[in-house]
DNA sequence: GACTTCCGATACAGGATGTACCGTAACATC
DNA sequence: GATGTTACGGTACATCCTGTATCGGAAGTC
């Protein structure tokens, strides 16, 4: 089975690689230790209550050392997610609309699960609510990467004439992405291949019969 | 045209005509300046920047009246929502379930317009990520009306044979909520009778066409 | 008039944030 | 190997907000 990975956002952090600053290099054992410290803080304790201190603590290195590398609390996560979930893989789509959104939710849901990822995203949305400018960001980082991948989905199922012509692909990402949040912030229940089916079913099917 | 009110939440505070406490009693006059310094508060900058300390401020009120009277700001902004949310109206069901997904849409987007009610909607989302707890809370709280009254809307749909049989009222409205909350969220546009017709026809016409 | 509770004002402790400064360590260049 | 530059861990600092406690006085009930 073929596989992509999700494409790619621009870096977090500047590439250092390509021009050498002069003096000591940053510490490429600091910047694991500190991503790593960070998630698994979120997993143990929630999104909320992880101070930059205590992930400092947890990574063996000062503060300072952090506030060098993120400007807050929510560039430090951001930066977290996208190193977690750059190994996300997705199947090419088939043209069966159902089925692939179903095949991309189950296995969206089986990276949360595996990394504990749920809680990150969680806690970025909320971060995002401090200002119109941070909802932008998030939107961008966040949103824009699955519209694309929808939209593949979509296209395609297009293709095959099983779209209607007024619906656009946007709304359908959206879409997706709304109930998987939902299900996130309202905490209505577990995020399972059952969840996946039932999800990709309405939102292809609606609720009419036939 | 007849119309109902949202069904009655159990009260933020003990009621207080039916047992007459002894001593002074709390001032109206403040219960009604502190809820109507918080929304104006929070039109003006914004939830996350509104302290209780300002809340106290703008309605002449020390801080400690506030405390007296909710735990803390999420309670405080649960009694604004509820107070301002209080006189939504929504038309009985016609049986046509686009057309009644898209009024109760448009009528809620009306109080949001005329009150401002969304940044309080979004801070309550933000807050009640604070634990499991508070998520279940705020489910209660915000969600289970919606149910009941999108129930309503399926039920009468689906007397008139218009909704497949393995899809639940729940998963409908939850369905419906997850949009609003992610259009509300994520920044994507604004909240008006487009799309809330949009989001009518997708819900309840999926994808497919015919 | 006694009692109870609320009032506004103020002080306080606690916790988190983000910045500044220190002497030291690591790397590049000359 | 000496020099310059930057990152390092440690610590101190100012700032902000929260939620609690305490005060004398006010507004009601019995």
């Amino acid at each position: 089975m073929q596989t992509a990975t999700v494409p790619a956002l621009e870096p977090v952090l500047p590439a250092r690689e390509s021009v050498r600053r002069p003096g000591r290099p940053r510490s490429r054992a600091a910047d694991r230790a500190i991503l790593d410290a960070a998630l698994s803080l979120v997993r143990e304790t929630g999104y909320r209550a992880v101070t930059i201190e205590a992930v400092a603590a947890r990574a063996g290195v000062g503060r300072p050392t952090l506030y060098r590398r993120y400007a807050d609390r929510t560039a430090l996560f951001i930066a977290v997610y996208d190193r977690f979930a750059a190994d996300e893989r997705f199947d090419p789509p088939t043209g069966d609309p159902e089925a692939d959104i179903a095949a991309l939710l189950t296995r969206l849901f089986e990276l949360f699960e595996r990394t504990g990822l749920v809680a990150v995203l969680a806690g970025l949305v909320v971060d995002a609510q401090a200002s119109p400018e941070e909802r932008t960001r998030l939107l961008a980082r966040l949103v824009e990467p699955r519209r694309r991948i929808v939209g593949a989905i979509v296209a395609a199922a297009r293709r095959r004439g099983r779209v209607r012509r007024d619906v656009s692909a946007d709304a359908v990402a959206d879409h997706v992405a709304a109930i998987v949040w939902f299900r996130i912030l309202a905490g209505g229940g577990t995020l399972d291949a059952a969840f996946a089916a039932e999800t990709a079913a309405l939102v292809v099917r609606g609720l009419a019969p036939r």
